[in-house]
DNA sequence: AACCAAAAAGACAACGTTGTTTATTTGTTA
DNA sequence: TAACAAATAAACAACGTTGTCTTTTTGGTT
């Protein structure tokens, strides 16, 4: 490969010219900054970055550990909020996939300190409480979608009640008055936090809690969805909603298919809306689903901008969904 | 941080003998050996890599560019692939996302090069002919899921015509006669040879070419959803098939929807298929979809291997769907 | 105990950069 | 044109490793 060396011989100046001229230094003469260039353009000469991480003592590398599954379609945009951020500041995104089976949390963390990485992101699939290793203490850290059980880290997580909130209250402004939540498991953060915030939207309506119907549904298993299915449909039958909240994009296809076998119109007869904005499905129902979109990218995007801000506060942020509107309510 | 010399004091060796020590040279004797795997444990020293790089001339990084949208999801298992690879091999995998608008191809190969990658992976969205950079025949390339139109790179891509092939043999094996192929865009790779795969297995089990109706169709914009969705009732009610194959699993669900509102019970009254294995999709459909799943894993491997092999040959591969049969034929 | 070969450990240079110190060139003023 | 400060360029060390060469230690043989 060619060298600084290489570049200074050919351009006729010492070796540090070339460095400082890489280094956009203003202390270089016109003339030879010139020729530095046009040696650097003929030579092909790249900077090499592993020399300078040496030397600068900076590695310029910021660990990203992905949990486990990021089979979740949109989680990839966790990655791209940070990398997006990363490449506009000059510095690299060390992206591991994290498969518990497979390899640790504790074999990722030493691969990236190997490489002395500047901080790190971990990023968890689904929001939820985390118990991350000690080593992640030695080097600035920030979580995404999920939070440290001892909160040790600053961190980022979906604003799941303040989303069940506007998007219920969207409901009961558009005149819906009697809705049926088809939850998550009240298991998990965002079954339980999203409940919350149905409940506040309808206590702000001073909407009766009668006309308020929530059951928990656990969608982890391809088994388990036809179980949802048929129990969605009892619920439509016997509770009689005018609207219905899904827990995620993947239960509205389920519903979407119950509403159609019992001669619903989907935003006419019944309106439906729903989480995630999961991949294509909102648009591939027809009509086009409403749902909240989860803010995987600018939980990225913070996560990224907290780290490269040197900030130490252990704070816990929220972000909010964005009401993505379509046909269904 | 810790250096090999803060090591090499605390355990009263010279510092060259910690690098044998974590370089596993067998001509430490045990004892100092001893000493200092201890020191390196009191004082959690880990290697610089930059440094092992600079000395050694290599980065042990292979670069991995990720071609524009890499939002369809099981794209991710390209990156998972080589990443697991990497991973038992000991090397980083550098995750490049190119977002055309946003950083160039060209960019990214820079910022690879001033890494000194080993290799890079080139992998596509979909599977098609790409115009690749110049720079990339000054490092070993190779792409997947796609190919170079100049044929200067090896390259992996789906055996399109082969799962075609396969899972119409196996709709016919079925006793499924009247088959109407809902093809992908005749403009694509995929849509081309699928429908190939498709007629050959017709002419290997005699069928009469009547019995098989073939339409392309476009996917690639949510407002043609529901043109695709009329247009295949129509389909469905014209040329009256007992099978449908879909170009890929979101086309399926509209076929779905349409099956039911035509009170066809899919498995039953109507077989269906299709291709892709397309995230929860296939799992969340009632009956769950029989699918061609894409190669993406698989491919993500074998492009690694290439590199790792120090490969030269300029090959086309192609990698194998997998049925993944269920209960929707 | 002296010798010697083999084993082990140490010393030192090198990798491609940048930081710091020193030397040279340039331009301005007397 | 001599003097001098400022601007520019060069020289050299340093970053944390590994490769190569040299020295020391070890243990067996005489």
């Amino acid at each position: 490969m060619v060298t600084i060396k290489d570049v200074a011989a050919h351009a006729g100046v010492a070796f540090k010219t070339v460095s400082r001229v890489v280094n956009n230094d203003p202390t270089v003469k016109a003339k030879n900054r010139e020729k530095v260039l046009q040696a650097i353009e003929e030579l092909g000469y790249r900077p090499n970055r592993a020399a300078q991480m040496t030397r600068r003592k900076k590695s310029g590398i910021i660990g990203f550990i992905a949990d486990e599954l990021l089979r979740v379609p949109y989680t990839f945009d966790l990655i791209r909020g940070a990398q997006d951020l990363a490449w506009e500041h000059n510095k690299e995104l060390m992206v591991l996939n994290v498969n518990v089976n497979k390899y640790s949390v504790e074999g990722a963390i030493n691969h990236l300190f190997e490489h002395r990485v500047e901080g790190i992101i971990y990023a968890a699939m689904y929001h939820r409480e985390l118990h991350l290793p000690k080593q992640l203490e030695e080097v600035p850290t920030v979580v995404a979608n999920g939070y440290d059980a001892a909160n040790r880290f600053a961190c980022i997580v979906p604003h799941e009640q303040e989303a069940a909130r506007q998007i219920t209250s969207r409901m009961l402004n558009k005149g819906y008055k009697r809705i049926a939540f088809l939850n998550l498991s009240n298991n998990i953060i965002a079954g339980k936090q999203r409940k919350l915030g149905v409940e506040q939207a309808f206590r702000e309506h001073n909407q009766a809690d009668t006309e308020l119907y929530v059951e928990s549904m656990i969608m982890d298993d391809e088994r388990e969805y036809s179980v949802t299915r048929k129990r969605a449909a009892d619920i439509i039958k016997t509770f009689k909603p005018d609207a219905i909240l899904c827990g995620q994009d993947p239960m509205a296809v389920e519903v979407y298919f119950i509403a159609q076998s019992l001669g619903l119109q989907v935003g006419k007869d019944i309106g439906i809306g729903s989480f995630d904005d999961w991949d294509i499905i909102p648009a591939l129902l027809q009509p086009a689903l409403t749902t909240m979109a989860l803010p995987h990218y600018e939980m990225g995007q913070w996560a990224f901008n907290y780290l490269q801000q040197n900030r130490t506060d252990i704070v816990k942020e929220f972000a909010q969904f964005t009401l993505i509107e379509r046909e269904s309510f």
